[in-house]
This record gives structure tokens, sequence and C-alpha cells, in this order.
DNA sequence: GTCTATACACAGATAGAC
DNA sequence: GTCTATCTGTGTATAGAC
């Protein structure tokens, strides 16, 4: 019997590489998965440094605030979207189904391999001051207009069609994004697969 | 330019019918509005009350604590969304692509109607201990399984095709919830067209 | 019903010893 | 590098006056 409702189903805290080294990359860790599980406002700078068996104030030594540190891992987790998504349109072909199956891809493959890290970047940014989440949203207003670029060039060409492409875009990539939440290692569904059958019904959606 | 990344796009709190007499339903919409936009966690209890113009210490006549407050909203909102569906699912036909579609118009609605609630239920409800999220468990699980069941007929009833129908209703699941942190009124979206434009896109997915 | 006052715990952050 | 100690603000919650 579950007997709480948790925000995601992912015990582990991954980074993309390369990991800062030593004891900055220790604590971006452990504040990740506490930040991804309590939230950056139910998680005290002791308890992270309790993760790691060290007292509050020596988390001060690597990051100036607690907020700089949230800052740190939300800009890791655009930027590591964006690049991926940026990746799969530019190795791609110029067919627009097979631009939005490679961006689907991408974008679903990021929320399972990541999802602590998606999760932050998407649902605690709200905590950050203007300017600290500025870089952030430069790369996600770029993300955003790769998805409807792309749908747009099939729509132009004929080959999608959708009464909105602003609902089509949104389906698509929320169905994405809540794989962050779902995902989880032991429940045996190969991340390739999943990237592969979400992409499908991203095409399935446009194309009907 | 955006300067924030807010979780969710909404600026009313709106609670369904019948909202409790008096200050005990002013203190649950102040409240919701503040979780939905702040977290559980990022909001203080004086903070509610000063929405109200009311001190910290008035709250505690009308509910015996913050968290309680909480559990009565996430209890709220899963209430509200599990009456939907089951009301969809009764008033419906037999054939299961009229199924699907009710029960993912009925999804889309209340995540369009009550963005607020519908998040702090999905996003806040961690922060409640056992005790106090046990009741919206139960419905919870009812309603995936409402989900998961229609498919599974229009399945058996050779209507529907898909490889995983865990992954196909996660995704049609998931691109609803999405609804409550991007639809605000002003889009000038009319919800009944959102919800008919979603419950399109899941018999898509179901049946290619 | 609403206030002031307050108890008590814990938060983020800093200073300086070892 | 890590510690203890501490400053200062704020948090939840309660008691009792008006």
């Amino acid at each position: 019997m579950i007997t709480s409702l948790p925000r995601l189903q992912a015990e582990e805290a991954a980074l993309p590489d390369p990991i800062p080294d030593g004891s900055k990359g220790r604590i971006l860790v452990a504040a990740l998965r506490l930040f991804a599980k309590q939230g950056f406002h139910g998680t005290s700078i002791r308890a992270i440094g309790a993760e790691l068996g060290l007292k509050a104030g020596n988390l001060y030594l690597y990051f100036e605030s607690k907020e700089k540190l949230l800052a740190e891992l939300v800009r890791l987790g655009h930027e590591a979207h964006h690049r991926r998504l940026r990746r799969a349109l530019i190795s791609g072909s110029a067919d627009p189904i097979e631009q939005v199956k490679a961006i689907v891809r991408a974008h679903v493959r990021v929320h399972a391999e990541y999802p602590m890290l998606a999760y932050v970047a998407n649902y605690e940014a709200h905590a950050l001051s203007p300017e600290l989440i500025e870089p952030s949203l430069v790369l996600r207003r770029e993300s955003v207009a790769i998805f409807t670029e792309v749908v747009q060039r099939g729509i132009d060409q004929g080959i999608f069609h959708v009464s909105s492409i602003f609902l089509a875009t949104t389906a698509i990539s929320g169905m994405g994004m809540r794989v962050a939440s779902w995902y989880r290692p032991d429940l045996g569904i190969d991340i390739a697969e999943l990237a592969e059958t979400y992409a499908q019904f991203a095409i399935r959606i446009l194309q009907p």
C-alpha cells in the first residue's frame, strides 16, 4: 500500500557529465535529490550537509547562498534539455516527421534519464530571483521555439493537420515532461523504447 | 520579457462549489493561491492571513494546523477530479471511443477550470503525512483504474492498438495534467474546445 | 472576532578555532 | 577542510486581552 504521494518516483539523483569535481559536485547531487523530493523551501542547508556528513557552514565554501545552489541546478537542467534538443535537430533529416520524432525522443530521454534535474528545473525555478532565472529562460524560450517551428514546417508542407499548433505542442511536450514524475529504472521500461513510443504518439497527434 | 518561471499561469484561485461559508472558505481560497504559486513550504501562515487582512493567530480558529489546511485543499482537488471522471463514465455510451473521449474531456476540464487546485493536489501532497494523504490516495487509485479499464476495453474489442497500455495512459493523462500549468482564461481558448481537442488527441494515440 | 504578545524551534548565513 | 558557536530573522502555534 502506497502511503504517500511523492512528487517523483526516481530515487537516484543524476547529473549530466561533467559533474564538478570534489565537494562541489557532491553538494549539487545531494541538493538535487532533496530539492526534487521535498522542494527548495522544504529543504534546509543543514539537511543537505547532513546527506554528506557535513555541517551547514561548510556548504558556504562552495556556494554563496542556497538560492545560488538552486540556480546552478536549474541552469544545468535547462542546458541539458536544450543541448539534447539542438543535437536532435541538427543530426536529423529534413523530413518534418523525422524531425518531430527526433525532438520528442530527445525531450523524453532527458526527462527519463535525469528526472530529478528535469523536475527541479521545471518546478522549483519559481523560487529564483529574476536575475538568477534569466539564463534558463533564454534556453527555455528557444526550446519552445524549436518545438513550434518543427511542427509548423510540417503543417506548411501539408504533412501535419492540427486545429491549433499551440494545443498540439503543449500536449506533446506535456506528456514528455510528465515522464520525469513517473519514470523509475525498476519499471523495466527501456528508455529508448519509451522515447520511441512517445515519438510515435506525437506523430499520431500531428498526422491523423 | 518574462522574468520569472511561474509554476502556473492562472491568477485566480478557484474552488468547486460548495465553498465553505465565511472565514473558513476565504482562508481556503487564499491558501490555495499561495500554495499553488509559492508551494506549501514557501508559504507562511502569516502570509495567508495577510491576504485576508488577518493576523496569523486567527487562522487557528478555523484550521488546527497549516498541514490540515493543505490536507483539505488536496482532498477537495482529488474529490473534484474523481467526481468528474465518475460522472463522465456513467453518463456516456458503451463505445470505448466515446468513453475515452468523455473521460479525457472531464480530466482536461477540471485541470483548466481549477488549475490551482489541481496543481496543489498533484504537486504539494508530498508535504502531507501518510494519514492525511490517505483519503486522496484512495480516490487517485480509482481514477487511474478508470483510465486504464476504459482503454483496456477498447483494446479487448480490437478498437485500440497500442504497444503498452501503461505508456498510452501516462501520455494521455500527462498531457491533461500539464494543462493546469499553462492554462489561463485570457489566452482566449474555450475550455470546451480545449477538452475536445485533447480528447481527439487521445483517440489518435489509441487508434492509429 | 480580532488583536498583541510570546514561546519555542529552526531557518540562512557568518566568524573564528582546530 | 571541518568544526563549534553564534547572530539574526522567521517559522508554527498558543494564551489571553479587548
